[in-house]
DNA sequence: GTGGTCTAGACCACA
DNA sequence: GTGGTCTAGACCACA
């Protein structure tokens, strides 16, 4: 099994997004501890080899940082985190663009949606 | 393995909506015929089982009919093709909202992002 | 093999009938649970997907609801129950009616035929 | 496959039911010449052989008899024909009863069915 | 335990 | 060729 369709994405990079979107949303603050190896795994449910690659990568990619025997704890760099959350607006926009494109709505359905998102963003139409 | 991760939605729903974006973007106009079930299988590397399901999901819905010994045909009925647009402009919005919500973004990335949206799906700012 | 003797119709639409009969007879009462997937299929001797099948179609027609990890049981609805009642009662009056038409049988003999219906089913004459 | 669902009976019992029908509805007269067992096997698509088994079924029973060289014919016995009309009537009673028992209808539902069928079999209600 | 999904592969009816 | 039905059997999620 394995598609164009199949949407499905290694399970170490899942982790690793699930932590950046813990963090993006202040549910780890920056400099937080995140949970342990095992923890995690048990909460995902997987391999705890699983959660100590994804680990790896987002230490790497310098979104967390390991101190020997005290455990993994989220970035304070401001710019890091920031780059993060505008990196998370831009896939889910790209998304969604892509998504709606080749729809055929008219203007104004797009508009109509645009509303919608304002709406439910707290965006002040003016 | 179940976890908030695990994006993976059974492959005969993944199947359901692909034939249904590809016919809502007239890649199967209505009336066409659809790849064969067995046609279809080997495209996806699944089943054929599984594609069958697909297929009686989709006519169960009245997405498709399905003339036997000559194939399933994407319907014509233009009211059902809006209301699967109308849907699938719905889900993709939603999915975008619940995204970027909690991203504590501010108006004036919001709006930046509105902005390249509008001007990648052709809607004039006024 | 197809011919007009082939009454054979698929087993999956032969067991929806089944708990169709069974239930209307309250040999299934309304809320009560169905045999498992497992059981139906032993008892009946066919292939569990052949029950699950069933199942499916009883579901989708809302005769029956599934409690995942619990099985599947009868609908409470009893205007669900009373229609299916009346079309289980039109159905055999149908066939009745095809089978004896055109026998050429006499007035007399219909209604000495009228007399023992109405007898074995409790029907006053008056 | 092989169930107390399954209500499939031999297929050479299915041909002399057959054949009972057709004649009891004078579509094979009395004296008439059934069809050979070659044709008969063709429309029916099947064996030969299974015809020829249904045809000394028919013939043992005195249903039929048989010519040598020139076929097989209905019987030209009026009381034989008589009979034979009588138990399909009574069979065709007898499947309705069961089938319509135990659905707990009122007598009104009863009454209602009972004048359907007399509408539909032209037996006039006085 | 329960139902849900999937594979591999067979055989059938229809055209 | 097309879809329809079925078997045998696997593995999964849910409770």
């Amino acid at each position: 099994m394995e598609t164009e369709f199949d949407i499905t994405r290694p399970i170490y990079l899942q982790i690793v997004e699930l932590i950046k979107v813990r963090a993006v949303r202040e549910f780890y603050p920056p400099g937080s501890r995140v949970p342990s190896i095992r923890d995690m795994a048990t909460e995902m449910k997987v391999n705890p080899n699983t959660v100590t690659r994804a680990y790896m990568e987002l230490e790497r990619d310098g979104f967390i940082f390991t101190k020997r025997g005290q455990g993994s704890f989220i970035t304070e760099d401001k710019e890091r985190m920031n780059k993060e959350k505008t990196d998370l607006a831009s896939q889910a926009t790209q998304l969604f663009i892509s998504n709606i494109k080749g729809l055929g709505l008219s203007k104004i359905q797009l508009n109509e949606i645009f509303g919608q998102m304002k709406k439910e963003l707290d965006v002040a139409e003016n």
